[in-house]
DNA sequence: GATATTAACGCAACTTTGTTGCAATAATGG
DNA sequence: CCATTATTGCAACAAAGTTGCGTTAATATC
């Protein structure tokens, strides 16, 4: 059942990669860290705009200051526990968990819902790609860094032919 | 030569698919739209952002108004004649012309000068990787529609070893 | 060619999203 | 417990894009 709707849950352990990600950028155990982490761990293949986190924030009871999510976030971003990319139907970013491993999945956006996930079935043909394209870079005297794909379309729960209901 | 830095020559001739797109959306010949589409006629692989689009309208001599600009960029856009997507460094748009034929090429941006354009070389194996990760979405319920690959890096132009001056 | 219709334009005001300055607070190390 | 300094909250700011509305000018029709 992908794009699942309920709540994440409670703040969960946090992978050992993480952990060492955070201390080495020597970031803070605080409560407003531990519950954002919480809730990208409590579901690794999603992405949440600043807004979305907001939100499950405040559902929760947490009354995090909307200018200290966004500096969280940041700060997350640059120590490279979370990933940001420019959401392709807003002008707002949104955050997902950096892949720790090799695996470079595609992100999918439903265009109905908006919400978005990783296609970690996908990494492989993905990976196979990106190095292609570095391939073809080199020849054209460019440097690659990073490839970034993504589909859009509309997700399981939204396709009309499924009433779900 | 990719990325050319000379300013995009005259109008150009428009070509037939552009305009029987432009007919059928009712899109008069006005000024601005012939000056635009001009811009990116100029350089069909290139991106440009509405900043980018009016500082080179102005600089030749146009005096367009931004909102007009922006809302000529919609509508070209929204008939199918440019393709918006969001700036993955800013949280701006980026317009460039759509893909006429199949081809998804994937757009490579040099994170150092902020260039874009379409690596058309590559638009074989990417090909394969869209009808792919389509089909792995069916297999999971979900239904893709648009593929999106970009690749960050740094340009031939800005690649430290290359001097180029 | 004159006239009516309406897309396109220009201006000003507004909204959304994100950022900065700064004083107050609270983790962390000793 | 105390000092240090990352983190927080507030308010004000900034950039990019959007909306309302009256005016201009393509296009169609006579």
């Amino acid at each position: 059942m992908p794009l699942s709707t309920r709540p994440p849950k409670e703040p969960a352990l946090v992978p050992a990669e993480i952990q060492a990600r955070l201390e080495r950028a020597g970031l803070r155990r605080t409560l407003a860290t531990r519950a954002v982490l919480g809730l990208f761990l409590a579901n690794p293949q999603g992405t949440l705009s600043h807004a979305q986190a907001l939100a499950s924030l405040t559902a929760r009871g947490l009354d995090i200051n909307r200018v200290t999510l966004y500096r969280l976030l940041d700060r997350l971003a640059a120590c490279g526990v979370l990933q940001r990319h420019a959401n392709d139907d807003a002008r707002t970013w949104r955050y997902g968990l950096a892949d720790t491993d090799e695996g470079l999945a595609p992100r999918f956006e439903c265009d109905a819902c908006h919400r978005q996930f990783r296609l970690t079935e996908a990494s492989e043909p993905t990976r196979a790609v990106a190095s292609d394209l570095f391939r073809t870079l080199a020849s054209l005297g460019h440097q690659g860094q990073r490839v970034d794909l993504s589909i859009h379309g509309t997700c399981a729960n939204c396709v009309p032919q499924e009433p779900s209901a």
